[in-house]
DNA sequence: AAATGACTAAATCATCTTAATTGGTCATTT
DNA sequence: AAATGACCAATTAAGATGATTTAGTCATTT
């Protein structure tokens, strides 16, 4: 039987160990970066590792699901804290600047082979991308449902259009001269304002819609969230408890 | 002395050649196209080549610049044929419908590795996007000078955002699932409404600016072109005019 | 004079061999 | 029971060698 405190350090422990390997793809790369490597940075022996988790891969799985669960929780507080937050530019401008300072999540999200090699584009990366818009698709046709973006346009179109312009204003940074380069807080300015000419209606929408719409989008939120959360909790306990938890 | 219907020919064997080029370069890719190959193809030895150009590189140059002025010509045509052409967002529609049948000119703007290898990345390469932009900017001015655009913004943040949608439209295409790729003529037509939604001023324009606007961008695109037909017009001539030539 | 394709030097690729690294384990220590 | 790090098998990197390919040339043919 553990005990409460023994958890505790546990989890730090485990997070510890992320922190490590963060710093360590960030500066070398998901190739170079070995368990030693990690385990030297972490300060604990290589062994340790591994009584948090299976093998190499799921380490670096439990890595970018903490990134997202942060970065979702980020985003959340950005939202609350904008009256505006709630709207759908609210939502990509918040988005986006959670983004920005997350290169891990934007390695991710843009498929960066430099720093993340064959992750990027493992099975593993392709269902990330496919849920997150899965669960996006149904948050826009809520939405459409109650006017909040045009509907004089396909669902399809728009969900194209929303990736279009959200993957456009990261996916051609490094193209363009260094002489058009926008700061992260105008990066977002603009496309929030790219996304609110092209797909908001043009009518001003009452405080009371906009209540319920941002009730909406937390739950779709903390739905998105709680999933892989569970996950990074158990990363924590012991391989026993997790595999009874598992059957 | 050469004479006229000798110069035809040249010409005409120059074409062959470049087609040959570019059929295999989409079949098999830059790097594992060989002269060799390309000689087969287009039924000349492989010395004949070296009668049109100096080198490898020399000839694949040649071959993007006839695929830009063709590109060119062709968004020319498609412009001169629409009413509404000239705005802003025509301009963009027809250029992207021009690029979407050309996927040697999408390889070179999206830089595509896999295409074109270390040729995507070569200084030619940047300093064709660097000057595209280049003059891309001095247009975007006269528009802002006459109201055609939004001049609420920055020129810097309009030059991204333009480049921010126009990437992104055919960046993200292979990163989004199946179920939400659009059509050709549907990529187009949404590219075109999401600049005129964000970049375009919500009023008629007179179809005297228009017809004014449309000359100037005529020019804007004549100028860009006559440079590279003049050099792709030389690629015809023996070695030795010129060499003549450019002393 | 124009076009060719056999030829060459240089680069690339393929194969083998050896050395080093690394993910994962487990007997030992704490 | 928890944590460690020496250890191992397996993969990967590095080197070395030889074979093949290929960009570019040029003597020969048309």
């Amino acid at each position: 039987m553990s005990s409460l405190t023994e958890d505790v350090r546990r989890q730090e422990r485990a997070q510890r160990i992320l922190d490590a390997a963060a710093r360590l793809i960030l500066r070398w790369g998901y190739h170079k970066t070995t368990l030693d490597d990690i385990s030297k940075e972490a300060g604990v022996a290589k062994g340790t590792m591994y009584l948090h988790w299976k093998t190499r891969e799921e380490l670096f799985a439990a890595l970018i699901r903490r990134e997202k669960v942060e970065m979702a929780e980020d985003i959340r507080q950005r939202i609350a804290a904008d009256p505006e937050g709630a709207t759908l530019r609210g939502m990509l401008k918040h988005s986006a600047l959670a983004l920005v300072k997350r290169p891990l999540m934007k390695a991710v999200l843009l498929r960066d082979m430099d720093m993340l090699g064959k992750l990027a584009q493992s099975e593993h990366s392709e269902t990330i991308y496919t849920e997150r818009l899965a669960g996006f698709k149904a948050y826009l046709e809520l939405l459409r449902e109650q006017n909040l973006v045009r509907t004089d346009l396909s669902l399809k179109a728009e969900m194209y259009i929303l990736s279009a312009i959200f993957g456009g204003f990261f996916l051609v940074a490094p193209l363009v001269p260094e002489e058009f380069i926008l700061t992260d807080e105008e990066l977002a300015d603009m496309l929030a304002e790219t996304v609110h000419c092209t797909l908001e209606p043009a009518r001003s929408v009452p405080s009371a819609e906009l209540q319920s719409i941002s009730h909406t989008f937390m739950q779709y939120l903390n739905r998105e969230m709680t999933i892989e959360q569970e996950q990074v909790r158990q990363a924590g306990l012991p391989n026993l408890v997790r595999e009874e938890h598992s059957r």
